[in-house]
DNA sequence: CATGAATGAGCCTTCATTCAT
DNA sequence: TATGAATGAAGGCTCATTCAT
């Protein structure tokens, strides 16, 4: 009876832990990941500041690659969740520009793990994500958020239209992870350190003026 | 006659042969460190592409980080003697705005280990450079070249005057990295391929634009 | 209940095999260090003679100081055992002193590792035995045994009181470990060799005499 | 004219310039030698303490093994021609017993590098010294000396007349080298510098007592 | 599912010594 | 004689991954 009982709860639980397992593992190479590189990241460091062992890594995510591309899929993924809450329609198409470079701007910000990540990612010439079966989905829905502000805006005549939905977010990513990606030679070279809340609020504001003034016609 | 003018071209052939190996070297370590990053760079194989050896990496430069951070400190060098050839004083403060800006553009894309090295050196935390010894040199004549161009534009009452040199600097340098930096996760999930000459040329203009629109009152 | 007793003794079973592993490498690299000092000594030399790989000494041991450290305290320990075996004080002080002497010439005699060791530390200055977490346990209980010989020595009138323990042990020290370790160039310069069974007796004998003539009054 | 009595003159200014590099190579790896054993002591930093190049080390010394010999045999022999210049004939027997252990124990308390030397060449097994050509004027005439003192000593039937002037010599050697050479050990172990001058005068003292007490009859 | 033990391949670095001028 | 440049061989160490129980 014992025994039956255990092996009757045992899915539950076991599944429950297993969820639980994975979530600490990828919690814990985030972090690693994010802080050291691809490269210099240690599989041994993330077990050891895990609560679980080396063996589960690869039990859970088959290699370091398989463990680094879920950490990068997470890290998107809940930037475009938190991106999707964005209400722009209910917005004028200049302040539902404004509104999505600020809210990029601040979110890169307060993120710099995802920011990280992604320059991690480009110095390694994106060879990981591109083994992602969810590129899609990474994506994100922005674009066609942009799209509709873009295509209002346009037919306004508020905004030029020589410009595209792509050429805006790019604008708007450049200037919002410039400024957490390259803040350490910055600041080795021009001694300011942009992590400083004066800049962060500063340039979180010009981040929105400089797309709409761009977009004005 | 002939044997005096030997013995003082003797010292002469032995630098120039130095310098010819050193130079050979750093040649390969920047393509081999822009391509693989720090951490993932070989120094065995650096070696294997030069026409010397692998002691003579450690002869000349010490270590890894040594070589790395000459490297560095080389493209660094070379970007601020061309932008140093720039003639803005001649310009009117709109002219040698966009004229800062498009060089800047130009010079990036055309020399994207440049750029890829100072992401690697931000994924690092900048912990190689912060060891230089010429960190006031790397930072080059930019800066006063583009605060003289701010004040003139500001004393004409063209543009804005709640912005310094560093910000514009900033937004210049954000722009132009950024396309050539993140092209790779760009490429991935909006199948857009930034390293075509339709963008670089539209891209180059649009840094133009971008910071002048922004300045302008 | 096979089963039961199985899991019990797996980790038991686990525990012996790595116990087994740290003690072949040890074993191997007492020799190995002893022969050629912490410089000469190879880390791969020690791997081939053993029964597993280079790679389990720094999974063990950290790094070439880690091994050396264990194997200089290994020989410290076991020689501490030993001479903690000594019943010094069912004998009358002139006996136990004579005791203490020649047990320790002898322990020297048949362990030239520990002898060389020893010299090989103070060689490299103690830098090693210096970063020891045990230095007290090393250092043994030989002191005080031999303080309690003294001090009854004293107060019996048979020993002079202007010596310590310190002294006297110090003096056993140095006629016990010269012979063995000085034994090279002696046999060079005088041809003779000292780790002749003629002349272990002759001094151990004489090690005794020594301290005792040297303590009398 | 010039040119010959240049050439002149060379000979004379080079041997006696050949003689100050070598002894300049020769005082600086007595330096490094003793600080870091054989396989410790680096030939490029011998070269570069030096007033003179690397290359000079192997045109003179042939080789490290070379110059290490010159200079075991270098304060081998400064020790020899110490040692000579005690007048132990004026003396009787007791008081030149004595006056060769004091005398020996101020030596090695005041060349600390002649008793490095000595043990660094002990754990190298002598090897170097045995390809020495000076081995018998190494040995020295201490020896000579000590036997006359101990056949005076023991016609005088103050003496025993089991012990050989070698064991006696050995009995100095080891007490006057040990407090030198194991300094490090000890202090670390017990907490106690030997190379206080306390010590120092202390056990001088106790090195005539010991050698004495144990010879006299 | 869990865990300590084990591993092969390769990485950065160093050293005594010789070469070329 | 003197000197900077060059080198082959090897040394200590690390890493992602798998095994055995």
């Amino acid at each position: 009876m014992t025994a039956s009982t255990q092996t009757e709860l045992l899915p539950e639980t076991r599944k429950r832990d297993a969820e639980a397992t994975k979530a600490d593992i990828l919690r814990v190479a985030t972090e690693e990941f994010a802080n050291r590189g691809y490269n210099g990241a240690r599989v041994d460091q993330i077990a050891e500041e895990t609560a679980t062992t080396k063996r589960m890594i690869y039990y859970y995510f088959g290699s370091k690659q398989g463990l680094y591309l879920s950490v990068l899929e997470g890290v998107y993924t809940e930037f475009r969740i938190l991106e999707s809450d964005l209400d722009l329609d209910s917005m004028n198409p200049v302040d539902a520009l404004r509104a999505l470079a600020e809210f990029t701007y601040h979110h890169h910000a307060s993120h710099p793990n995802f920011v990280r990540l992604i320059q991690i990612e480009n110095v390694n010439r994106a060879e990981h994500l591109k083994t992602s079966m969810r590129k899609a989905e990474l994506a994100g829905s922005s674009m066609s958020m942009l799209e509709k502000v873009m295509k209002q805006g346009i037919e306004n005549k508020l905004f030029r239209d020589d410009l595209e939905a792509f050429d805006v977010h790019m604008m708007i990513s450049a200037y919002s992870i410039f400024q957490i990606a390259n803040r350490h030679t910055f600041n080795i070279l021009w001694n300011k350190d942009l992590s400083e809340k004066k800049y962060i609020d500063k340039y979180a504001k010009l981040a929105g003026e400089l797309v709409v003034k761009t977009l004005l016609k």
